[in-house]
DNA sequence: GCCCAGGAGTGTG
DNA sequence: CACACTCATGGG
């Protein structure tokens, strides 16, 4: 099936090349192809346009799509609010289609826990890895996301042939740990217990435990600090020291959609300033 | 070959 | 609390 809906203001290649999803990639045609749920989806965009198309395709593709989108997020508000602080605000007006997208909890704790101390491609490729050795085939080229209930009869011997390293044994214990209704149990909780649940699994720590928390479970306060926000917050606010000291910087700084601004400032920092010197803020200090 | 990566776990001061 | 060290491995 294929149709059109509208989601403004949206960038996909920024969206969905960033780094904070995983398993979208760009078709020779300029579409990108993705799988929500047990539907692989392609997407497209015009302007303000959006064009969808899914297999095997049914009602509920659009709902997939306007949520894995955040299509209710007010962007222009929130950019609003962030562009009080000036750094910031430098920096957003490039960005303005930049969302956070809301990927499936199970697929966002899995995929964080393998992303430690790895580069983009790779984690791209161990996800892909994971999910055609053991998910199901939706179409030619593209399964689903493992769930749980199949990852956890994966021997550990399996999983250490994938190329993981130690990340390996983290997901398969984090398997074992979890029931069958330890997710939709995390979604009632406030971001603070949350956090401190999700931080109680192998292989989560501050870190991880934030990047579910916002791309997960939606919680826009949520403030992941990797090495390159590490640099940003270094470099352009002159702030160093531990994970919590940041932490609480970022949260007085920026509130409730820290989320949003953490993504700015990634982006920025990863992608932009090192490619052509242009810098939320002018000054560089080494 | 070298350096680094959307770090976590563990032990020590 | 803060550091130091180890863990495995592929991409650039």
């Amino acid at each position: 099936m294929r149709f059109d809906i509208k989601i403004s203001p949206l960038d996909l290649d920024l969206t969905l090349g960033c780094g904070q999803t995983f398993r979208w990639r760009k078709a020779a045609d300029g579409l990108w192809e993705g799988a929500l749920g047990n539907q692989f989806i392609r997407l497209g965009q015009r302007g303000s346009v959006m064009h969808i198309e899914a297999s095997p395709g049914g009602r509920e593709v659009e709902r997939l799509v306007r949520t894995h989108l955040r299509a209710d997020d007010d962007v222009r508000g929130i950019q609003k609010v962030l562009a009080e602080d000036p750094v910031l605000a430098a920096g957003i007006s490039e960005l303005k289609g930049l969302r956070i997208v809301k990927i499936d909890e199970w697929e966002c704790l899995i995929s964080f826990i393998l992303a430690t101390y790895a580069n983009i491609p790779r984690i791209t490729k161990m996800i892909e890895t994971l999910s055609t050795r053991f998910g199901e085939r939706i179409v030619a080229g593209m399964n689903s996301f493992p769930s749980r209930d199949r990852l956890r009869r994966v021997p550990l011997s399996a999983l250490s042939n994938c190329g993981f390293g130690y990340r390996a044994k983290f997901i398969h214990e984090a398997c074992k740990v979890l029931d069958d209704d330890a997710i939709s149990e995390f979604r009632g909780l406030s971001h603070k217990d949350l956090r401190e649940e999700l931080k109680r699994l192998p292989g989560v720590g501050d870190k991880v435990a934030d990047c579910v928390s916002l791309f997960g479970f939606g919680r826009l306060d949520a403030f992941p600090i990797d090495v390159w926000i590490e640099r940003a917050l270094g470099r352009l606010y002159h702030r160093r020291g531990s994970y919590n000291r940041l932490r609480e910087f970022a949260h007085e700084r920026f509130g409730q959609y820290a989320g949003y601004a953490q993504e700015y400032l990634y982006y920025n920092e990863r992608l932009r300033a090192p490619r052509d010197n242009c810098l939320f803020s002018k000054e560089r200090d080494n």
